[in-house]
DNA sequence: TTAGGGTTAG
């Protein structure tokens, strides 16, 4: 809409200015403002005024086109700026590269900067960033080269440009002849330089050289940028302990925190211990005034949903006056996150009643809640909501829908769906042979990872942690080791605790006691209480008293007060009628104050949470239901042996 | 110059 207001003010002012100039300078501050839709009205209003921009005007119009990313706008500014006489200027034909860049539109810009009769420094560097932000890395490397032999030096933005390139594609090797290069051309104590190399080598997982960098910057030099950097590389990392450690510090030498140093910080708090520093961050923010900003009251939900603390969450999101798509997502997947689907749903369906449309991610939070509590019939009705809302064409759905077949036992669903799937991608087959696993069919699930390796797609750790777990629970000792070394000597991946856990437990089951010991002390990682605890719990199988004694003193050492070891040694020590052994281990818990909670499982019927115990016989109708359980364990023992006798394994060889 | 909220495999 056009206003008369502009124009009246800069004819009052226009005595010694002339009337372009301040029309240029409106435009320029709604630019610098970050008004762009201002700065495009009053470009339209200084047409119908007659008045021609000038080589001037047409780099801030294009700046606020490009602030708006919107292609329409861009390309209507190009064909004004073609029109005017100022086409040829390098500033404005650069500007206008830089807007094509922005909105998207990398071929538009290349066309612009190719077709320029002349070039600056600045002209390669906004075609480099284009290149840059659509991840084009030898077109990037090749504009390089073809700057180089033109004759044109490259500059600290030139710099920026390769930098964020080569931590796009997470290449060291590359990023570290850029960090030099940018010593060679002397600008490294540019500040902005050295916050893009921070943030590059912690993309590229690079802690080390990271803080090198940091610590470079001279301490007055230093910015928020350069510590925000520090603290969302830890943080996008899960570190969350570095990244608070870097805040600490960050505060001590007087910085005051951003809305990016909050959200960074926030979205790495995932664990309910993690809470309390979680909620001294939030009362930063308050004392900052960024806790207003949407970005940071959802980043707030999400953050107290993971610490366990949904009512504060649900607090938070109640107080709300404009919620967004991922607002109301965040709550959603709060609740499902701790299996409350009920709830979640109540917010899905308040969520469509104000209109606001669920995306991608409002699904894969639904789903993902009903594999949890084993909902199939909600997952089945999540599945054909996507289909009929046009959300079932994307892979990362699909993905989750058959984890969550899987997790409901529903494994045909599964496979009927990942076999017509247009996509397949790593996590999708990890997630079938999990699946497979978990619903027992382990040949298949072996069948399916060599299937996914002969199609050419390389497994990753996850991969490698859910055919060992397959290989453990079926009793596969030899294909385990084969999985394990191929792991190691073809992928080249370094097994973590849960692999070396796995191989220990599949050595134990099969009554390998003396090679999984051996197994576990030449571990180049120090073994945890997980390995220790399945060395213990395989002799307490095999009742095997010298190992059983050595893994639980390991146990001891490591933490005094967990009751689980004290009672399988006692266990061990009985099998084998070594009754001081058992009487040790009672004083040894007296005396360590070990007391063992009776573990409770819970059970929801008909809406209705039971509550229950081992060897539990205070309900009316225990008996009965323990004679129910009886007929269920002896069912189950029958069909197992028949399983195995169909695939040719013995008792025998589970020994 | 950084970061930018909700998300699929263990």
């Amino acid at each position: 809409m056009v206003t008369s207001s502009v124009p009246l003010r800069l004819n009052r002012l226009s005595s010694n200015c002339s009337t372009v100039d301040l029309w240029n300078s409106q435009i320029r501050e709604a630019v610098n403002k970050n008004h762009p839709r201002k700065a495009l009205l009053l470009f339209r209003q200084m047409k119908q005024n007659a008045i021609e921009p000038d080589n001037f005007t047409f780099p801030f119009v294009a700046k606020a086109c490009a602030k708006l990313s919107d292609q329409k706008y861009s390309q209507m500014i190009h064909t004004h700026i073609v029109k005017s006489p100022f086409f040829a200027d390098i500033f404005v034909e650069t500007t206008v590269v830089g807007m094509y860049v922005k909105s998207g539109r990398i071929d538009c810009a290349y066309r612009v900067f190719d077709e320029m009769r002349e070039r600056d420094v600045t002209s390669w560097n906004a075609m480099l960033v284009g290149f840059v932000q659509m991840g084009f890395l030898d077109r990037v490397c090749g504009l390089f080269c073809e700057m180089e032999l033109v004759g044109i030096r490259p500059d600290a933005v030139t710099v920026m440009g390769l930098t964020q390139a080569v931590s796009k594609s997470k290449n060291l090797y590359m990023l570290k002849g850029i960090h030099l290069f940018g010593i060679k051309i002397g600008v490294y104590g540019d500040v902005l330089v050295a916050n893009t190399w921070i943030s590059a080598y912690a993309k590229c997982g690079d802690f080390g050289s990271a803080e090198l960098v940091f610590d470079g910057i001279e301490e007055g030099l230093r910015t928020v940028v350069s510590w925000n950097s520090m603290i969302g590389g830890y943080a996008n990392d899960d570190k969350f302990v570095d990244a608070f450690n870097f805040y600490k510090c960050m505060i001590g030498d007087g910085f005051r925190p951003d809305l990016s140093t909050i959200v960074s910080l926030l979205s790495s708090c995932k664990q309910p211990d993690e809470l309390f520093q979680s909620k001294l961050i939030h009362s930063h923010a308050i004392h900052c005034g960024c806790d207003l900003a949407i970005s940071v009251i959802n980043t707030l939900i999400s953050m107290y949903s993971k610490c366990g603390d949904v009512d504060s969450a649900r607090f938070l999101f109640d107080g709300m006056h404009d919620r967004t798509c991922v607002t109301w997502t965040a709550m959603i997947g709060g609740y499902s996150c701790k299996g409350d689907m009920d709830a979640a749903l109540g917010l899905f369906s308040a969520m469509e009643a104000v209109g606001k449309k669920p995306d991608l991610v409002t699904l894969l939070s639904l789903i993902s809640g009903c594999g949890l509590i084993g909902g199939l019939g909600l997952g089945k009705w999540i599945d054909s909501y996507a289909g009929s809302n046009g959300l079932k064409n994307n892979v990362m759905v699909c993905n989750a829908l058959v984890d969550m077949y899987a997790k409901c036992g529903s494994i045909g669903d599964a496979r009927e769906l990942f076999y017509v799937m247009s996509e397949r991608t790593v996590v999708s087959w990890t997630t079938m042979v999990a699946g497979c696993a978990l619903n027992g069919e382990f040949r298949e699930a072996l069948d399916l990872f060599h299937e996914m390796v002969e199609m050419g797609l390389r497994p990753n750790h996850i991969t490698f942690l859910t055919v060992l777990q397959a290989c453990t629970h079926a009793g596969f000792l030899e294909k385990g080791w084969e999985c394990f070394n191929t792991m190691i000597s073809v992928y080249n991946i370094n097994p973590g605790l849960d692999h070396y856990s796995c191989m220990a437990d599949l050595l134990g089951r099969k009554g390998k006691l003396k090679e999984a010991l051996d197994f576990v002390q030449n571990m180049p990682i120090k073994p945890d209480v997980g390995i220790w605890g399945s060395l213990l719990s395989a002799c307490k199988i095999h009742r095997d008293v010298e190992i059983g004694e050595y893994a639980a003193h390991h146990l001891f050492e490591l933490d005094p007060h967990m009751a689980a070891p004290y009672v399988e040694m006692a266990n061990i020590y009985a099998s084998a009628g070594r009754w001081d052994g058992v009487a040790k281990m009672r004083s040894m818990m007296k005396c360590n104050k070990v007391r063992k909670f009776p573990g409770q499982s819970h059970v929801e019927v008909n809406g209705k949470t039971r509550t229950f115990t081992v060897e539990d016989r205070d309900h009316p109708e225990g008996i009965l239901i323990y004679e129910l359980l009886d007929c269920l364990s002896f069912q189950s023992k029958e069909d197992a042996s028949y399983s195995r006798h169909l695939e040719g394994i013995s008792d025998h060889d589970l020994r």
